[in-house]
DNA sequence: ATAAAAGAGGGTAGGACTACCTATTTAAAA
DNA sequence: TTTTAAATAGGTAGTCCTACCCTCTTTTAT
């Protein structure tokens, strides 16, 4: 078994640590580093490694943005992706790209080289330390309380706009932006309110703030 | 020329990149890692290392705690600051802990090495990467545009308002919290606005939201 | 082929935020 | 003691967002 694997992070030293920790196992082969996103995505796309270990935060490109252009593209590059943040939001992102694994930086090596079994055996992988979150969200989602509205429901056009709200331009400023009537944007806004269920003043504007990144 | 080096940082796969970074140098020698701050001192303490490689942010115990309780203690170790915040604050705190060497975990190992060199001979060494960081804020400081204000100088009052902005609240809705007239909470928030510099409709909400995990 | 969804455009009423003002009281700092 | 900063309260005009209505065309899916 001779599993190959692609790290990319914009931490030399952090990248070193990761490089030096999977390299200790003869099943796992580093066969490629990157310094930022964009390098990541071309050299996935070139050599096309079993494995694609990437930083959540790197200059160019997220690792978020690298796999859906890997998705995008229908190449076989299971993923894992490795987080500062134990945040919920990145989370729920990941297990929508149907990301294998999900490691904390806080990890240590051993947790690495778990979920880097794991996923070459066609498995997932959370790190216990994000697990507690999982646990937390599962209950969440078991309850009644209605799941957090997804952004897939909405239009190409109602994603444009949400863009634009996220950096507060008003509907004025979207409509000349899109050559349309402020009034369309405004009814592209009620309709988004109503799909994401979403009442009160400014409830959009918040929305599109805190999702900016998923969109 | 043996210099002893003792490594913390709580992130395992880190601390095994740093230690390979070092250990490939003959003249530097790591003699204790550790995983905490408390462990950190107490090794540091015991072994008396010439130099101190510290992360800022530990469970238990800072990097800049354990430095204060070196000061205190008048013990010889030479102190290199790990960080992954390009925070002014810190920054300055540094500097006034005599902290001969400050290094961004962005920075590549030559760097590192570069900073053990320079503080082993008894200079001190601030990775380029934060040094453009202190010039540029030291020009912004000549220039006579106001430098970016920062949360520290609003009011208890103002942080209190940013709070319930955060949620989306309105005026009205915080006045009736405060109990005070819906007036003052609209005066609040135009000195906020102004102190933060910031301009347009919602901008202020805007700002509450992406800032909300600092208040 | 027909129905549904997406996009575009319009109207009205009301509530909310912004930009500008002024003014008083109180507490802290010089 | 005088000054300054902070907190309080008020006014007006303008712009924007929201919550409701409505019609029309084009594209997509059944």
């Amino acid at each position: 078994m001779n599993i190959q694997i692609l790290v990319a992070d914009d931490h030399p030293i952090f990248r070193k640590g990761l490089v030096r920790t999977i390299d200790a196992h003869p099943s796992f082969n580093i066969i490629a580093e990157a310094n930022d996103g964009v390098q990541a995505f071309n050299k996935i796309k070139e050599l096309k490694p079993d494995i694609a270990i990437l930083d959540i935060s790197m200059p160019k490109m997220s690792g978020f943005e690298i796999v859906k252009k890997i998705r995008n593209l229908n190449l076989d590059v299971k993923i894992i992706i490795l987080t500062m943040y134990s945040d919920e939001e990145f989370f729920n992102q990941a297990i929508d790209l149907d990301v294998k694994g999900y490691i904390s930086k806080e990890s240590a090596g051993e947790d690495l080289i778990t979920a880097l079994e794991r996923v070459s055996n066609g498995n997932s992988y959370i790190s216990p330390l994000l697990s507690d979150h999982v646990i937390k969200l599962d209950r969440e989602r078991r309850s009644l309380v209605k799941a957090k509205p997804s952004l897939k429901n909405l239009t190409p056009t109602e994603r444009q706009i949400l863009k634009y709200l996220a950096e507060n331009k008003t509907s004025k400023q979207i409509a000349e932006k899109l050559f349309i009537s402020f009034k369309t944007v405004e009814n592209h806004r009620a309709n988004i309110r109503d799909k994401l269920n979403l009442k009160g003043l400014n409830s959009l504007l918040k929305f599109a703030i805190e999702n900016k990144s998923r969109l």
